[in-house]
RNA sequence: GGGCUGUUAGCUCAAUUGGCAGAGCAGGGGACUCUUAAUCCCAAGGUUAUAGGUUCGAUUCCUAUACAGCCCA
């Protein structure tokens, strides 16, 4: 798989030039006093501070005995600015070999150009690493999306703004993480390889434990493993992390993807309600300073409260037939080959969900289609579920959980009767208090807050098929 | 799974009706001590994704494959 290009060959033969100097090109750690911020913020007039930082050299511009370049680190750029007459005709022209790509310590003062940029003036400077490969040119950036899904680190490095984004995801984890530990969550850690795969309906990925001689499958939610803890006295539990699920791949979804779930003892869905108001108004205010937002063009106000709707009355609202029952759907679909849970599915995503840009929760849904979560008092057809929506995209989904053993190793059976998971029954019948839970799916909440349409834009290495 | 679109130099993009495959930047050589997409001069860089086919001649038309993107189920 040896791949020469000159390209290639002209930096490898760079590479033997250095060690022809004496200098090691794979440096090793480097002290630094400044980042390029830093430098840049703690600039005076006059006061001609030395410092010490290091980077990757991004561009070059030179001009016979002096040079003009940048290089950058994570908080950006810093320009630099080498002369023969500071470093000696030895070491400029030294100086002159570096590629861009490479990494280098640069140590010196910092002065302003006539132009006014801040400027650390070279006059030590220290090989770190070599960069063997030539880098696109940030200008342009690197746009080739399978390119830049393959090798994130090269678009991270000349695509400043998907830099930011994937900081953004950062904070945006780190945020939603505080608001739970403030409000006394205990965020915790279930299995990923589960021999029963519960808490949602998708496929697993299979995998096989040598020692115990059995198969595992990789979970498509924690779900059930979360209310175990309620049931062992942890009141307030989270967790968040990747679940799995072996299904399509597309816009919208990934194989693995990023999921918060939060379980609260002795409250219900309304109580989640209130809990994802806050939450994500927590996060949009720290984020961006305020609650509104904006996201395909459309202002997004997260002021709560939130439009709640129940699921018939947006059915109702949005195809103008009114809908009082599960069957009512017919009178919108008359498909005898359908079952009425594809046709409640196909009316919500294709005549409800789009309209619902503003945040909004969609609650109610057909106990059919929901067998974790508890009944309504007044109406055993339903239970106390809602997903919300942001930009017509469901983002989570919550339930006041079904803590009644025999009611749920009924509602396992009518799903599946060869796959029950009695141990998660046993629990239940050691007592589950009244409980809230709670989903928010991650990735597509990062992709409302960043204004993104694609999940591969906010996964670092979105799944792709071997090349 | 189905449909549509794309794949040309390291990167970003051209190429007329099927008629010598081009540019900018990067990279190489040279000039230049305040540039910042530096500038100026010179030279180089290609199995047009892969495998076939039609044709005197294919980046261009056809078939298949691979990978990707978008839409649909």
């Amino acid at each position: 798989m040896e791949e020469t290009t000159e390209l290639l060959e002209i930096r490898r033969q760079k590479l033997i030039f250095w060690q022809e100097k004496g200098i090691y090109p794979f440096g090793q750690r480097y002290e630094t006093t400044h980042t390029s911020q830093q430098v840049i913020e703690g600039f005076k007039e006059g006061s001609e501070e030395k410092v010490r930082s290091a980077g990757r050299l991004m561009s070059r511009r030179e001009h016979g005995k002096s040079i003009f370049a940048h290089i950058k680190d994570v908080q950006g750029k810093i320009q630099i600015y080498a002369r023969a007459d500071i470093l000696g005709d030895d070491d400029f022209s030294l100086f002159k070999e570096f590629d861009t790509g490479d990494f280098i310590g640069i140590q010196g003062k910092v002065f302003k150009t006539h132009k006014g940029e801040i400027t650390i003036l070279v006059e030590k400077f220290t090989f770190l690493s070599k960069s063997l490969r030539p880098l696109p040119k940030e200008w342009y950036g690197l746009k080739d999306t399978e390119l830049r899904y393959r090798q994130r680190y090269v678009d991270l490095l000349v695509n400043e703004e998907v830099k930011n984004l994937f900081i953004t995801r950062g904070k945006i984890i780190k945020l939603l993480k505080e608001f739970l530990d403030k409000q006394d969550f205990l965020e915790v850690e279930t299995p990923m390889m589960q021999s029963i795969p519960g808490g949602a309906i998708a496929k697993p990925f299979i995998t096989h434990h040598n020692a115990l001689g059995i198969d595992l499958y990789l979970r498509i939610a924690p779900e059930l493993y979360l209310k175990r803890l309620v049931v062992g006295g942890l009141e307030r539990v989270y967790e968040l992390n990747r679940n799995f699920r072996n299904e399509g791949i597309s816009t919208r979804h990934n194989p693995e993807f990023t999921m918060l779930e939060v379980y609260q003892a002795y409250a219900d869905y309304t109580d989640m309600m209130r809990l994802t108001e806050e939450l994500l108004m927590f996060v949009v205010q720290n984020l961006f300073g305020s609650l509104k937002i904006t996201c395909e063009d459309k202002e997004i106000d997260f002021t709560p409260p939130w439009q709640r709707i129940t699921v018939y009355e947006a059915i109702s609202k949005y195809t103008g037939v009114e809908v009082t029952r599960l069957e009512d759907i017919r009178k919108i679909i008359d498909d005898k080959e359908k079952s009425l849970t594809e046709i409640l599915n196909h009316i919500l995503d294709n005549e409800v969900e789009p309209n619902l840009i503003q945040p909004t929760f969609l609650m109610d849904y057909p106990t059919v289609l929901s067998p974790l979560a508890r009944q309504k008092q007044n109406n055993p057809e339903l239970v106390e579920r809602f997903e919300f929506f942001i930009s017509g995209q469901e983002l989570g989904n919550a339930y006041s959980e079904l803590n009644d053993p025999i009611e749920q190793k009924k509602r396992f059976y009518e799903q599946n009767p060869d796959k029950i998971d009695e141990d998660y029954i046993e629990a239940l019948e050691y007592g589950l208090p009244p409980c809230g839970g709670l989903g928010i799916g991650i990735d597509r909440l990062v992709m409302a807050l960043t204004n993104t349409t694609s999940i591969r834009e906010v996964v670092l290495f979105p799944q792709l098929r071997p090349k």
